[in-house]
DNA sequence: ATTAACTCAATGGTAGGACCAAAAGAGGTT
DNA sequence: AACCTCTTTTGGTCCTACCATTGAGTTAAT
């Protein structure tokens, strides 16, 4: 990376967006490929013809995209990266987080995409990841009879259930929207773990969920699926009346 | 703004991030109310403790996930903004560009919260919203016959048709996602709209999902629905033959 | 008294320089 | 071959100066 004329010098409005817009248009542009790196942010400097802290907050900001990664020392740089679907989570559940949803209707949101989700994943599923499937449920399994089980680990692996359901249909969106809706909201599943009966239930009700899956008994996995949904319901209301 | 006791200084690691982080809960802890503006930047370089790059690059991370909006001159500053849901949209757009996210995907992820949708404004929607949407698709009508049609006009109210159905679900969280998903691809929609035979027939698809969503008809309106991504997936075919 | 023009201070935006810290590689030592 | 040391590259931080914009207060003209 040391094409001199993929840039070229900017003079108006915020200098770092426009330099931001110029380098993500060469990035999205395939015209530096992931893997490759910027020039460095003095070499930019004297491409753009402009202050270093422009070249700076330009970088940080496609960083905050997500479509740069920096390292530091010789060779370091701001490494091109592929897009992951966390970066695009996190913006939707920073929105979720400021306006404050109501936890019945993002569970009653999640159902339907859960409910979506398990079709799918019975549908498109490789007989390996249903089998994955099972493996890890049993694994949660053993926080059962654990007097004091590490309940960060155990929402841990719940989140880990859940995004590996999302991947078995397919569809990076399911994913995406998965990812978003367990940055924006595990801290209260957490919680939830706290309550003694709701765990023990919520943990034998994935095993079962799991079970049908992995048989394609999709009637079944569904009402497992919305027997989880029950459980939450009645586990809020209870913690409410507390 | 004024506070001092608000931040504190900071010695380790990025210190922009770290300081971003600080602001960031300060503002979703609701310290900093919308509208209000944080302290100057001079100023907050002097809280932290810090050089006016660091607080800059703090600032401007804050700005790209759209928590703040930045005036120049005298009272300017960074002021504090409800999150919209544009920003998730964004990130969300970015993921798919990069991703190259197949269209037969996003339509899946669709057609899932579409059909939910539908169910829950049969369920939940009042008559008069109901009304309101069999109407809407009334004016979609006259589109039918035009010989060269406002296509921009008509994506539009394509749009307000869905946002008014999400509407009636009285769950704002799926108000949220399908403003998502149409800021996201609100191009790719305005493209279809150009192949006549796909015109034609989703607006008379819309009307008939209307009518029956008003007569309370769930089964009817799901295959309705469903019926309309049957016409889209047509159309892209019909496209990418071409 | 009203309005227009001017001045001024606060604030973000840019430039450039200096130094630190981390990391990778070169080269020598064991 | 393994290990250490030094050098170079590069991002991270700090600082200082200056410019451009903007709002508010002030003055002057009508």
């Amino acid at each position: 990376m040391s094409d001199s004329s993929l840039f070229s010098p900017v003079q108006v409005g915020r200098a770092g967006e426009e330099i931001a817009l110029q380098i993500e248009a060469a990035i999205l542009g395939e015209r530096i490929l992931p893997g490759e790196s910027l020039p460095s942010e003095r070499e930019l400097q004297a491409q753009f013809k402009t202050g270093r802290g422009v070249i700076r907050e330009a970088i940080q900001a496609l960083k905050q995209k997500g479509l740069i990664e920096i390292r530091k020392g010789a060779k370091g740089g701001a490494y091109v990266k592929k897009i992951e679907v966390t970066n695009a989570s996190e913006s939707l559940a920073l929105f979720l987080k400021q306006n404050r949803i109501d936890t019945a209707h993002l569970a009653e949101f999640r159902e339907s995409i859960d409910r979506t989700i398990t079709m799918l994943a019975i549908t498109r599923g490789s007989v390996e990841q249903k089998q994955e499937l099972v493996t890890a449920t049993a694994e949660l399994k053993t926080y059962l009879d654990a007097p004091d089980p590490d309940l960060e680990k155990l929402a841990e692996l719940d989140r880990e259930l859940n995004i590996t359901l999302a991947q078995m249909t397919g569809n990076p969106v399911f994913e995406w929207i998965m990812r978003a809706l367990q940055l924006g909201f595990s801290s209260n599943d957490f919680a939830l773990y706290e309550d003694l009966e709701y765990r023990t239930k919520t943990i034998l009700n994935w095993c079962q969920t799991a079970e049908f899956i992995a048989a394609n008994e999709m009637l079944q996995a569904l009402s497992s699926v919305g027997a989880h949904y029950v459980l939450l319901r009645q586990c809020v209301e209870r913690c409410q009346n507390q």
